[in-house]
DNA sequence: GTTCCGCATGAATCGATAG
DNA sequence: ACTATCGATTCATGCGGAA
């Protein structure tokens, strides 16, 4: 039942990255350390160095990743001297040189981003969630993200009448009436590309954790069951766990020993968990 | 009592820009036919061509600005062959060239987007809300435009433990524990920069691009009463009715003489009625 | 007077068909 | 091969007429 494998790789990305095979990962979905100029766990990448760090990368993840793969960058420019930066906006216009198709930009709208107060702006309160690709046609899931539909379609079906249940329509070409009566027992429609997920306040060390329900997501938008996801600034390795729960292999790349050491030590949690179940399956 | 006026201008935005006097306008607020888009009306301006087309006008609005004012640009690029276009990007790019601070992104998220369904995408439910400056102070009125506090908000300072409460934060730079407790007791809580709003569907001949309470919002917040408001593509003149209902000057610029005429004709049934109003001051 | 329901109408995008 | 037009798809909203 298990050929499932999940591995945490330590070292810098872009040398690691060079390890990987070629068209070997379906999806990658990452949240790489923002631009900042402070020097603490990542090194920090000033915003007018970010996209000569980062390209190379770039470059790699494309080698990497199947002609039929997606790649999700969720980042967000900072605020440098009043302004929005730009270098995100140059990042996707390099990616797109480099070969890339900037397919799509999601929004992660942050529900719970905290209250603050500044002279000159509001909140923060979304981030960019970028869909790369390498080819036109790729792999895309839909049905596995279906949403409860609005309320207002629930109240409208739920009071329709028995006439409107049976009513052929063939009136005009609105084709509405038709529709209505095929939504009947319809409890889900397609979502939009805007997401709203809470921030998870996780009391974990790591700083740019996304909730589960991010990667989660984008797992199911993305991929099928056995197929591989990457993750190449793995940080406290949501994306791992969240890709092995969903029965997809995964890589996590992290530079950082102290949470290469954490997510391996839950990851053997995991594994004698698997065993002592696999144990009490045969004895049972 | 009525000081304000409210001006619709007839004629091609960049050739009326240049009949208003410099440094005279503390708000731009606008919506410019989109690439491609409305070429019945518009003539549309393809995406290879887009910037050259808005960059002459974008540097007359830059003109026409007053030094604290602020420049409010909806606009969302359009899908081309797969992908999204970015011209956009290159816009705000080629814009702050132009010497425009590029303050701020506010997503307005419309929940009612366009329906549709498609092999590689999910509905676009959002647009962007670009914010440029001309200079790093500008006027903006937060207070005018606090909302009640969410629901998660209360429950959280519901729960607040005494500590919470007095603790003056040190530790990170979040603020967290500070700003809750100046928090205690408040209904209303400053918004953040993403926008709930529904886009309008009226069974008239034209419909807004954008519905009243977005026009609204940002005069509320950027702009006080007596101020002048500008709007270089009027429409159907959501701008300048929700500017005069809040007695803020307006002028507007719309090159469709059917437009124009509908507007004006609504300014005159409005000052028909401001007349009526007084006189019936005057005999009461 | 309420509430309820029918309906038109969207800043859309893809793929097929036609010139 | 490259462009232009057209049909199919889909769902939230507000208005107006009806119960």
């Amino acid at each position: 039942m298990d050929n499932i494998t999940t591995k945490i790789l330590e070292g810098d990305s872009l040398d690691v990255l060079k390890t990987l095979s070629d068209n070997s990962v379906d999806l990658i979905v990452t949240s790489p350390p923002y631009a900042d100029n402070r020097k603490n766990t990542y090194g920090g990448h000033p915003p007018n160095k970010y996209n000569e760090w980062f390209l190379p990368i770039s470059k790699e993840l494309k080698r990497v990743l199947k002609p039929t793969g997606t790649f999700i960058l969720n980042i967000k420019e900072k605020v440098t001297d009043g302004e929005r930066n730009t270098y995100v906006l140059e990042l996707i216009i390099k990616m797109r040189e480099q070969g890339w198709l900037w397919t799509e930009e999601f929004i992660w709208h942050k529900k719970n981003s905290f209250p603050g107060k500044w002279p000159n702006r509001f909140r923060d309160s979304w981030e960019r969630l970028l869909q790369f690709n390498k080819e036109k046609k790729f792999a895309m899931y839909q049905d596995a993200v279906k949403v409860e539909i609005g309320d207002w379609a629930k109240d409208r079906l739920n009071k329709l009448s028995e006439t409107d249940k049976k009513r052929d329509n063939a009136k005009n070409g609105s084709g509405f009436g038709k529709n209505v009566s095929n939504w009947l027992g319809k409890e889900t429609v397609y979502p939009t590309n805007v997401l709203h997920l809470a921030t998870e306040c996780n009391n974990k060390n790591h700083s740019a954790a996304f909730p589960n329900s991010l990667p989660e997501w984008f797992i199911k938008l993305f991929t099928k069951e056995n197929d591989t996801v990457l993750d190449p600034f793995a940080g406290s390795g949501t994306t791992l766990f969240v890709a092995q729960s969903l029965r997809r292999n995964s890589i996590g790349i992290e530079i950082v020993s102290e949470y290469v050491e954490e997510i391996q030590k839950s990851l053997n949690e995991i594994e004698k968990n698997n065993i002592q179940t696999k144990i009490n399956y045969a004895i049972a």
